[in-house]
DNA sequence: GAAGACAGTGTCAGAACCTGTCAGTAGTGT
DNA sequence: ACACTACTGACAGGTTCTGACACTGTCTTC
């Protein structure tokens, strides 16, 4: 049997049973070896298939039928559909990926009705590829941002003045028109906020910082702008 | 892209189609020759999912219940999360009203392990009460547009020029930082571009417009920007 | 708190499988 | 008979997949 077959079986095999079934137990039935079986589940995991796992227990798939069917109303399709295509256009190249892929998702389970809804939608969103640049620059910091890493960064401020310091970025704020990064300057020891467009250079460091009630976003906006963080 | 994850792809794309979709088109989206495409429909029937094909037509699915319960990836999230407060920000009231009961039903499916990844978002995009009349003026063209009825619009050319004219709103137009309407002038019988922060006044007409081939945002993009529209 | 069991990951070489190419076939319309 | 489209067969070479084994991290037992 080769890995695609296989994995759909797998699918069908967690699917009909109400219990976990251990990575044994799976190789033994496949035929395969247990290695086999968790890169598998891997594989299954990564294409956003809800497979869990628990140690002693084994996996299983989350029933379907335990959760609300996925409906939407018109409005919410156009505005999912609506931000996908900002989101394609304006962030970068990996979550327009993750956009383009959960569109897809979500058309496949709409009804026909809606999906005739879908198709006829009034707005373009065009993707210019001059902001490729601007794309590599917001893709850094979204990692640096997630995985909290320090970045050193060469950066051109108002006055044209180049600076080189390391800051923790803490958050990517969205104004009409163009991104900026909270974060928190080592060298000044305060908060600023840069401009995605004025970085020169940026390099992700392996050093990692932790937030704290005094350094994060939602205190920066209580402290600094005096208003309660949103989430 | 592997066999495996391509299979998966194929059924989520024709699922999300309403009409068929030939082999030839299906190779072009997956970035495989047309001889794979052929060889992925057949591992698929072979599996049982109810795939058929018509010569001259395409390939389609019958029937659900054949896909796998599917949940989103993080990087699928974390997409439409910003994806839906971009629309908040940056679009009209209803539409904002649809992104927020939108991403209550996405939130209510999550496994926890994804609600944890949701619940720390770098992302902070302020939606600005001094937007408000633009979002009005977003609000009304987007009825127009897809409600397909006439415009009686005061507008204010760059030349700082004010006109009055009945336009047929064909398509809104997202770029960084503003939106434009691109509509027929049923005064110049010709496209033009009107920006949303440039109408003085907008009265939606009782009378509707019909596209044509002739008068549509492909045709717009086709014969004035030399571009085939993406949809 | 050391030893051991258990669940899962990293790596590697050889085997198996997959892909594109190209030639060929069946069916259909002219 | 010819052209055309949709599809299949065969094959070489390139990728990927698999199992083996060492290894990490966590939890349990004594």
């Amino acid at each position: 049997m080769n890995k695609a077959e296989r994995l759909f079986q797998l699918v069908l095999l967690l699917r009909s049973r109400r219990t976990a079934m251990t990575a044994e137990a799976i190789a033994e039935t496949m035929g395969v070896s247990v290695r086999t079986v968790y890169r598998d589940v891997q594989a299954l995991s990564l294409s956003g298939i809800p497979i869990e796992g628990e140690p002693g227990v084994g996996y299983m798939i989350r029933a379907a039928n335990h959760l609300p069917p996925l409906i939407f109303t018109p409005d919410e399709l156009q505005a999912l559909l609506v931000g996908n295509r900002m989101v394609q256009a304006f962030t970068d190249q990996d979550l327009a990926k993750g956009a383009r892929s959960a569109e897809l998702k979500i058309r496949s389970i709409l009804t026909d009705h809606l999906k005739q809804h879908a198709e006829q939608q009034p707005y373009r969103i065009p993707i210019l590829e001059s902001d490729d640049g601007l794309r590599e620059v917001h893709g850094k910091l979204r990692r640096a941002c997630e995985q909290r890493r320090k970045v050193r960064a060469i950066y051109l401020d108002e006055k044209q003045e180049k600076s080189e310091r390391t800051i923790w970025p803490l958050g990517m704020i969205g104004w009409t028109g163009k991104w900026t990064l909270l974060a928190w300057c080592e060298l000044r020891h305060a908060y600023r906020n840069f401009r995605f467009d004025r970085f020169e250079a940026l390099d992700l460091l392996e050093e990692n910082f932790r937030t704290t009630s005094d350094i994060s976003i939602a205190h920066y906006l209580q402290s600094v702008v005096g208003m309660r963080d949103p989430g």
